[in-house]
DNA sequence: TTGACAACTCTACATCTGTCGTGTCATGAT
DNA sequence: ATCATGACACGACAGATGTAGAGTTGTCAA
């Protein structure tokens, strides 16, 4: 019920994301997609994903002589999971820190900190978080 | 010009984080520090620092019987890299969402909204847009 | 001088990642 | 029935990562 977030690589990351925009799909369809940017054979591409299906990041179902994907975990998860590590590594898990880091660094304009305030008052309002969950690893 | 910012794995992190604790150190005593939590014998300890030395992110300077080590990556160097990984892989570059999802998930106290509020109008006088931030005066 | 001991070097090995190539198999058109 | 073709399975291989044992060497004390 708790399902531990996961942690993707760089390749991982290129094929969920391709995943989520076409699932349900087969290999020759991300490869496709994928080509442009990545220029990686099918034989990779179907190695990736069936590495990341017994990773269990996607499912395989077997359909007449095509194999269909779909993702196993959502985006969010997948985001949070990301999140997760940087926040335990990189930080202790001490959210504020990262957040300076990430204001004293990134550039934003007057308009994106607007938006980041009203994230913050929206989070006020809906009431400190019941989300619990522990961090698997 | 982006100094590339470095990306650590998890091992190295327990190293580093020694060794910006103890610095200038010789291998030993980081093996001895993290010992309770992670185990790690000697051989494994003095691997791990050699490997980040060829990656240039420690240094070792040889005194007398002694390898001493020290850090070529600042810790705030190393957070956004770690940082940044995560914003381009998991957000695709955008910062908002990701911000977004560290508050919807993240327990938060209204202390810990408060602070987050304060750093956003921090941020907001230390100058408009992006102004790339120089110490003034 | 010698030897104990700590510190260091070398090598090893299993797994995980990134990247294929090659051989096999089913399906639809001859 | 035959065969081209696309889709798939299998295996391979180099480099990165996690983990460590075994041998070598330099220092200080007896």
């Amino acid at each position: 019920m708790n399902p531990s977030l996961p942690e993707l690589t760089e390749a991982e990351w290129s094929i969920i994301k391709a995943v989520w925009e076409l699932q349900p799909c087969a290999a020759p369809g991300i490869q496709e997609l994928l080509h442009p940017t990545k220029g990686w054979s099918c034989s990779t591409v179907r190695t990736l994903m069936d590495r990341m299906v017994a990773k269990q990041l996607l499912s395989a179902e077997k359909v007449r002589n095509l194999t269909l994907y779909r993702a196993l975990v959502t985006r969010p998860q997948a985001q949070l999971g990301e999140l997760r590590y940087a926040l335990k590594h990189a930080f202790d898990g001490a959210l504020k820190p990262m957040v300076e880091t990430l204001l004293a660094q990134e550039k934003l304009s007057s308009v994106e900190l607007d938006e980041l305030e009203a994230l913050i008052h929206a989070r006020r309002q809906a009431g400190p978080a019941k989300t619990l969950r522990k961090p698997k690893r």
